[in-house]
DNA sequence: GTAGCTGCAAACTCTTTGCAACTCT
DNA sequence: AGAGTTGCAAAGAGTTTGCAGCTAC
């Protein structure tokens, strides 16, 4: 059993196998795959899986935290595990996704809540940008 | 006629009395309105307004950057002129979006975006708190 | 055994679109 | 005059839900 079941079963949730099937390609995914994505990627593990179940499963992963979801404006929604905490820089040209991380960043945000008065509970940032294409070294 | 109707009249937008309407409710929005706060405020100065003129019109000053398209997780859009440059924090209690500035996060987020060879087009900060209770001062 | 989960299909919400009539320039 | 815009209603996309049968615990 995997930490991210046990994290499932401690909040309750009964380990079927579609919930198995979803966690293993969540674990393994790259990217930041879409409802459809997800669902495409089950069926070739289990092809009697439906999307309502990965609908309702994502959903129930987002209330526990352990799944972030993400609007990229695209008109759907992308998911991810929410394991290290990190950002978003997306590529306007190619839609590709750079993940980034950066220490003060998230030192000047949970300072800048605490001046608005309050306490952060969660953020995102996301940056989108062009490729430089002359690399001026 | 507005400096915002002359920006329209530059893209080549015919000015319309919906589009007026429009960018009047905009102009004098506090808040950040959905479709919806858009469509019922501009009935209320135009009973015949459509709201397909409104996801119309909405879509069109995204287009041309006048407007910025905010999702919340709510299920759906929210609107506000791209006037000042600012991001939001989200109080998780109330619903209520206060807004703010910080000079130092707009430099570091240009750095973050050229150490990746990336030229910022645009991005998106938004820190989701619930307010401090105890005012330790 | 039973509370919870699943697949299916229908329903729902938000948004977009085809079309004929109308209007700004 | 003519290209662009509008309201209407229908269609589309993404997501949720009621229900009967099934399954993990």
């Amino acid at each position: 059993m995997t930490e991210l079941e046990q994290r499932c079963a401690k909040a309750g949730l009964k380990m079927t196998g579609q919930r198995r099937t979803i966690l293993k390609i969540l674990g393994e995914a790259a990217d930041h795959p879409s409802v459809e994505d997800v669902y495409a990627r089950a069926k070739s593990i289990d092809t009697t899986i439906s999307i309502a179940t990965v609908y309702r499963t994502l959903s129930l992963l987002d209330e526990l935290d352990l799944v972030i979801r993400h609007e990229f404006h695209e008109g759907h929604s992308r998911y991810e595990l929410n394991w290290d905490h990190h950002h978003h820089l997306i590529d306007l040209e190619s839609g590709q996704v750079i993940e980034f991380q950066n220490k003060e960043l998230e030192a000047m945000k949970e300072k800048i809540a605490r001046d608005l008065g309050y306490e952060l509970v969660d953020h995102r940032l996301e940056l989108y940008g062009k490729k430089i294409k002359g690399k001026k070294k």
